[in-house]
DNA sequence: GCCGAGTTGATACTAGGTCTCAACTGAGAC
DNA sequence: GTCTCAGTTGAGACCTAGTATCAACTCGGC
């Protein structure tokens, strides 16, 4: 079963029509090789209007199917989702995104609740860095 | 000597003008109990123009001085930053921000890197939750 | 075939900024 | 004092990343 067969099944189990629109968002998007902008989407993508895109992207979003990310510049970006919860290392440099499956807080966050007093909901975190490939292209230029 | 001196004087040694437009803004952040927006505090504040709020701001961000932190519904607010690299406590209810000294990712980086071969160069964290005076709140109605 | 909820897209609107550029300021050079 | 010029300002245009509106359309179920 292919990707979009796949999240056209996950939409109707959760009462969503897939009409032609939504096929022709979730395609353009699993054509995207790594991560993009929903207006860049928008644009490309053929077949739905921007206002589609937007809601079409928030939709697969809130369904998990994708996850934003927040560029070192403040700059969202959308990414295909392949697992639950998790965070992301953005390279400053190349633009690379790589998925981080531990949660890196989630073992502080007991300590910090009992120190707070607050009941922690939720969290969000990025990281930052130069991945492998530029640190290799930098080090052979010095 | 005033947290305004304080910080006239910080941009001074940095080789920035004092000028009553920035005092205007200093002031007028210094003036704000808790977090604050900064298209609000540009219509608060006679005394300097839009743009120049918000190059303040960022300057000011720049130096350490304000911090900005990230709502849960993703809006961007701005706050007197009281110490250095520290990360912060949203109450999704009230909207009371507190600030955390711990950084809580600072111990699994080491790792990270090592898992990943990234570089890491600096982190975005936000903590959601409800504080301890709004859980109370709910608790007795309950 | 009809109904009504779900969906669409053009367009307007908003938030949160940045850019432009001519005018202004003010600290230091003379 | 006054010249000078980099730093600063503000009005307004512009920009990105969306959301709101609303009339028109679609389609599964009866
Ligand atoms: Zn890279
Ligand atoms: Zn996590
Ligand atoms: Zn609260
Ligand atoms: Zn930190």
């Amino acid at each position: 079963m292919s990707d979009l067969e796949q999240i056209s099944l996950e939409l109707e189990a959760r009462g969503y029509r897939v009409t032609p629109s939504r096929r022709a968002v979730i395609a353009a998007i699993l054509a995207r090789k790594n991560h993009f902008a929903a207006d860049e989407l928008a644009k490309r993508c053929r077949g739905a209007g921007r206002a589609t895109v937007f809601r079409t992207i928030r939709l697969l979003s809130d369904l998990g199917v994708v996850c934003r990310v927040l560029m070192d510049d403040g700059s969202p970006r959308y990414l295909v989702s392949r697992s639950g919860h998790h965070h992301h290392l953005v390279c400053t440099e190349c633009g690379t995104v790589q998925d981080l499956d531990q949660c890196a807080v989630s073992g502080a966050l007991r300590e910090i609740a009992d120190a707070s007093g607050y009941e922690i909901e939720g969290h969000w975190l990025e990281l930052y860095g130069r991945c492998a490939a530029c640190r290799a292209r930098t080090a052979v230029l010095a």
